[in-house]
DNA sequence: TTGACAACTTACTAACTAGTAAGTAGGGTA
DNA sequence: TACCCTACTTACTAGTTAGTAAGTTGTCAA
């Protein structure tokens, strides 16, 4: 296969850094100069890659739901029967991004620069967004079955907003300070009457 | 005066255009063309008014928070008593943002682009966080004190996660679907046992 | 050994960005 | 009348953007 491996190897590096530069400046926040820059190359090798800037954007925000895919099926495999533990693992996500520094929520980077987006890429953002609200709405709805949390309203209901205040936290957490977001995710807890 | 008051009204027209811009696209998503055009003049005329982008933002912010300091006196004025009343004036102004199409939350569009700005709009930009979960935290402490609003943990905190929640569901509304944001604020309103 | 192909680089374009310098029109004052 | 100032326009610069076309290099297969 040549240099395909070579290949896959720099494609990935290319969206690794795309990834890394969305979450910390929006997707119209960064150019395939500052890519190439990092990588040790010129803007026209990240082009031979990824042909157009949406291409990339894609394939980025695919890539975040293949992972999340992935991740969430492994979380409800290993702790199925533990609604708190599932809730975690969805703030641990948040938690590992600003772990590294600077970088915020991918769903609220793109949401801000929705308007800038191509129409192929606002509708992956949206599935995306769906994702992760599912996730957490299934999570709510059993843990409240099984009499582990505490709320009103539909699951539904309750999952938009817990994801409204996750994603709004990553978002201040980043220009305000981290520890609002540690802080948002306690209270959501205490809310759910699983207060840490 | 001479033309001052023509003056007067052109900053105005410019402030106007620039906050609407600010709330469509973010701080890096307009330009002083745009703005021009849509008032049918140079983009030097602009520069006339606000020599450098950081002044044209920073007399935006500076606007949002007279604007907000009035409002919030006004309301705790003429609902001091009511803490319901307070909590939904605050949604009201979120909720006139969403009224004018595509308009977002000023707050999250700021931090979204907050590595793009210039200091002296970052700074800005913390205090004007930081006046809106301050006029959040005296709401949720009076009327839990006075038996009206239900919650665990230190009004701060819950306040910070409200305003992660109504900040947050404004994007979300603003990139996927304008209902979004009217349910979170039922559920916040849920969970603090007021609900509607 | 030749030739094809993958993965680049060099060199460019057209459009857009913030910002500036110099000129102009027209009302207000001396 | 003469001048001055405010509020612009015209015309420009230097830098950055996405994207393209053509050339280069190294590897592999026939």
């Amino acid at each position: 296969m040549g240099l395909a491996a070579e290949n896959k190897d720099t494609k990935t590096r290319i969206l690794d850094e795309a990834e890394t530069l969305l979450q910390e400046h929006g997707f119209s926040g960064f150019s395939y100069t500052h890519i190439a820059e990092k990588l040790g190359m010129k803007n026209a090798a990240v082009h031979y890659h990824f042909p157009a800037k949406a291409d990339l954007g894609l394939a980025v925000i695919a890539r975040f739901r293949e992972r999340f895919q992935g991740y969430s099926e492994h979380l409800l495999g290993k702790y199925g029967e533990d609604p708190v533990r599932l809730l975690d693992g969805y703030i641990a996500i948040a938690r590992s991004f600003l772990d590294k520094s600077q970088l915020g929520c991918p769903v609220a980077a793109l949401e801000a620069d929705f308007s800038a987006l191509p129409a192929a890429m606002r509708e992956e953002t949206l599935r995306l967004s769906a994702q992760l609200r599912g996730y957490l709405t299934g999570v709510l709805h059993t843990g409240r079955e099984r009499g582990v949390f505490r709320f009103d309203g539909p699951a539904e209901e309750k999952a938009l907003m817990v994801a409204a205040a996750l994603h709004g936290a990553m978002l201040m957490a980043n220009a305000e300070d981290r520890q609002i977001f540690f802080t948002t995710a306690k209270q959501i807890k205490r809310d759910l009457g699983v207060a840490a």
